[in-house]
DNA sequence: AATAGTGCCAACCGCTGGAAA
DNA sequence: CTTTCCAGCGGTTGGCACTAT
């Protein structure tokens, strides 16, 4: 019953890879291309596991991997797909040409975490540091409504949507403060750091609320596909979208939304994202 | 110069979903 | 339908390199 057995882990090497072991296993692949890893290393002559093999091309060998240290721009665009996907490395990976979903989650957990504790906003939850310790504090700051992040409610609806900005002024506590928790001067007035030119701001948000009444009295139907920015999926049933998604088409056949305020900015197009 | 501490990253480990038998 | 395995993923670790004392 079931498949043969894999690979004899008792006579397989472990440990960093040597040269030789690395010339054999590009030399495969190039004859043969990636795939079927499991009989690879026997057919390469290697003494490893098929999926030792795997790691070893997909993170350190292939050919187009870039190298080399993050731009900043690699920075951010890691910062914002985190925001959006958590510890999705492999589809964080997958919008940056050239980096391994390795070499990214490396890089978060030696580089941008730290860079994000500097800013004064968690790298778990993206919010600002002092919100996360205090809820007394989380919303002192929304007298200035686009400072982030701080739900807002829409006029005569019942839910509420969670605007999550980058782009404005992000409060900044003294550095001293970030490094020194338990001192009381960490409740002090933080000062104002202004992001450079990055439009990044995310909405969370269910449908709008009149959109929904509305479509109710019209008769329209939200459109899952389209919610999730797959509108050209084959999945839609809104064919007959005119004026394409996060607006109300004309006929009143359908409404699609922009679901989590992308699709404008074009910073993040879920069509091209691998799903598992 | 020697030792301890820290940072970084390649590689391993364990888990999961899907496919094969 | 059940069992087994594979591919892929995220979390963790071992060891090297560098810096501080």
């Amino acid at each position: 019953m079931g498949r043969s057995p894999c690979c004899e882990k008792a006579h397989t090497n472990k440990g960093a890879w040597t040269k030789e072991e690395d010339d054999r296993l590009i030399a495969y692949i190039k004859a043969h291309g990636e795939g079927c890893w499991r009989s690879l290393p026997k057919a390469a002559g290697l003494l490893r596991c098929g999926k030792s093999c795997r790691l070893r091309w997909i993170n350190y060998l292939r050919p187009d991997l870039k190298r080399g240290n993050f731009t900043e721009e690699e920075d951010e665009l890691i910062i914002k797909l985190h925001s959006l996907l958590g510890n999705k490395w492999s589809l964080i990976a997958g919008r940056l040409p050239g980096r391994t979903d390795n070499e990214i989650k490396n890089y978060w957990n030696t580089h941008i975490k730290r860079k994000l504790l500097n800013r004064g906003i968690d790298p778990i939850t993206h919010r600002i540091l002092n919100e996360v310790t205090s809820h007394h504090h989380e919303y002192s700051h929304s007298s200035s409504p686009s400072h982030s992040p701080s739900p807002t409610t829409t006029p005569n609806s019942t839910t509420t949507t969670t605007t999550i900005s980058f782009s404005a002024p992000i409060t900044i506590p003294k550095k001293e403060d970030v490094f020194d928790m338990k001192d009381d001067n960490f409740n002090q007035e933080p000062r104002l750091e202004k992001c450079p030119d990055l439009n990044l701001d995310l909405r969370i948000s269910p449908p709008y609320q009149q959109q929904n009444h509305e479509s109710l009295k019209t008769g329209t139907r939200i459109c899952f596909t389209c919610s999730l920015g797959m509108e050209s999926s084959q999945d839609c049933n809104c064919s007959q979208t005119i004026v394409g998604c996060s607006t109300t088409s004309s006929n009143g056949n359908s409404i699609c939304y922009d679901f989590l305020g992308l699709k404008n900015n074009g910073a993040l197009d879920y069509r091209s994202l691998e799903m598992k």
